[in-house]
DNA sequence: ATAATTTATGAAACCGGTACCAGGTCAACT
DNA sequence: AGTTGACCTGGTACCGGTTTCATAAATTAT
């Protein structure tokens, strides 16, 4: 492999004057300048990535925590990340954590070791303060509420209000009984928190009975359809963690041939727009889009994403 | 940020010692060791990621070039790659192309810079003999059918008998003008080809009317829908290229509250479970698993994914 | 008792770049 | 004439590791 020192000896000029024609910069004459590239070419020379990235202490790679990659809520995040990271010229990296903290803590001691510029958590499992003593090797940024004192820059969406929007809709329209369905675990762990403070804002208290936990796929939102049909029948819609649950909580449903409940997903997907169900859009693409440009910039911001909520 | 030279100036031992230290490797003393490693906990140390890479020539890292990184089809590839890649402790970085030769050719460029270990071509817009020329800077792996003679690594679906399954089934259950959607453009190169083969084993020519192409997402599966309803109603079934787009096929019949058609998807998604559509299932996780699998071998197999027709 | 291994350690070259600094030329300005 | 500053070039330390090689002591085999 043929490296600047051999472009140097053969074009007899300085492995400086080299490194000055690769970074195309000023004060190089012009001849030695084309004679040096000519060899470049000839030789098929390409500067080596790591050794640049090494020396400048900079990789432009960004890495991106998330617990599976195949989720549609992450899905989304990720497209908005890559597309700003490509039109800003780094690479995104995929972290899968599989929700082990192990794994995430491996991927912060990276960010230490300097594989990373920065890190984007759309999903952590530690606390935050395992991040925090994390931030002065590099960029960390969450997706998530920051609340009043969060000491990580985060890009978040307006679920306080959507939420909210949601219910009170649910409520004007006449929904007297409204189930709730939350993810299995702290995935968005803000999300269930604003989730039960809307709900005590719209509708009160929430009876142990109208919440199910621990949905994340269509299949879980079947079987969260089963519940209620079963075990709590007074309800009359449900607002589910996601489009594609609340498509299971709707099929099963129909699937038995039982009255109609009013079902509100969730990000907006093709699920809720075949079958007619609202949703709330979060905006996720803008999300990840704004975490990125939080990433590389060196600001402790905070960045709202409003959300907004579809009536169907 | 402190070295592996601090370290073997504090601990009074070479720095040859540490680096086996920290490799874990043998013929180093008891007590120096321990002594090594209290000294690097101590002051928090951590090896530079890139330095270790620089000198060992490899990342660990492969990139995976697809045009977009929110549709469906590439993410379950993705998904796929990304799971094996992580049991392997392998990075993977994601590189959208958009369509754009420029940036694929940028691509295979920083592979010649070290960046990545190898490549993974889920999708190529650039000709075969391009990639070819690249292939000995790093493994680079396609995703198509190689046909008779491909002189690289590839993990392909078995496409070409999924197709005949699909429009045999059709063909027995009565349907007897099938028409045929396609991707905008060689997204999926191979794909269009083998349909059309696959189609004039079944049903004979493939008439012009009977086609619509450049769809890719819902909303033009919906377009395609009007053209069939519209401008060749003698049409009574679809195979179209992807469940979404077959969804949108569906739902615009159902939305005119025509006569419906049978609408044959592709990748086994929601959508075709959700509106009851049959599909083929291309396996495309077991896709992104044997092209990661490829790539970080040294061999140049072929390795073939079997499809699935899913009646409904 | 001697030869052949195995174990243990450090010096130094190497991976392939960047960037600071020193030194030199030459035109322009005071 | 002397100073200033822009232009050009090379030497070399540095980024932070790995790995080969030489050397020597401790075991083991013959």
């Amino acid at each position: 492999m043929t490296n600047i020192h051999d472009i140097a000896r053969l074009s007899g000029y300085s492995v400086s004057t080299v490194s000055r024609v690769i970074n195309h910069r000023k004060y190089v004459a012009d001849d030695k300048r084309l004679k040096i590239e000519t060899i470049m070419r000839e030789l098929d020379y390409v500067p080596n990535r790591l050794a640049r990235d090494l020396s400048r202490g900079a990789t432009k790679t960004i890495g991106v925590v998330l617990p599976y990659a195949n989720h549609p809520y992450f899905a989304r995040i990720v497209d908005g990340i890559v597309n700003t990271g490509f039109a800003a010229g780094y690479k995104i990296t995929l972290l899968p954590t599989h929700y082990d903290l192990t794994v995430e803590r491996n991927y912060l001691e990276q960010l230490r070791s300097k594989a990373f510029d920065g890190l984007i958590f759309t999903s952590r499992s530690g606390s935050m303060a395992s991040l925090e003593r994390y931030q002065k090797y590099g960029q960390i940024v969450c997706c998530e509420d920051p609340g009043k004192y969060c000491p990580l820059p985060a890009a978040y969406t307006d679920r306080a209000n959507s939420y909210v929007d949601a219910l009170t809709w649910a409520k004007k329209s006449g929904y007297q009984n409204v189930g709730v369905v939350l993810s299995r675990d702290n995935m968005i762990s803000a999300s269930a928190r604003m989730t039960r403070q809307a709900y005590q804002q719209v509708y009160g208290d929430l009876a142990d009975k109208n919440l199910f936990e621990g949905t994340v796929t269509y299949d879980d939102g079947y079987r969260a359809g089963e519940y209620f049909a079963k075990l709590n029948p007074a309800v009359d819609a449900v607002l589910a963690n996601g489009d594609d649950i609340g498509a299971g909580i709707y099929q099963y449903y129909k699937d038995h041939q039982l009255t109609p409940i009013k079902v509100i997903g969730q990000e907006n997907l093709l699920s809720s727009r075949l079958l007619g169900l609202p949703t709330i859009d979060h905006h996720l693409e803008a999300l990840g889009q704004a975490a990125f440009e939080l990433v590389i910039s060196q600001t402790k911001k905070h960045q709202l994403i409003k959300s907004e909520f579809i009536e169907r």
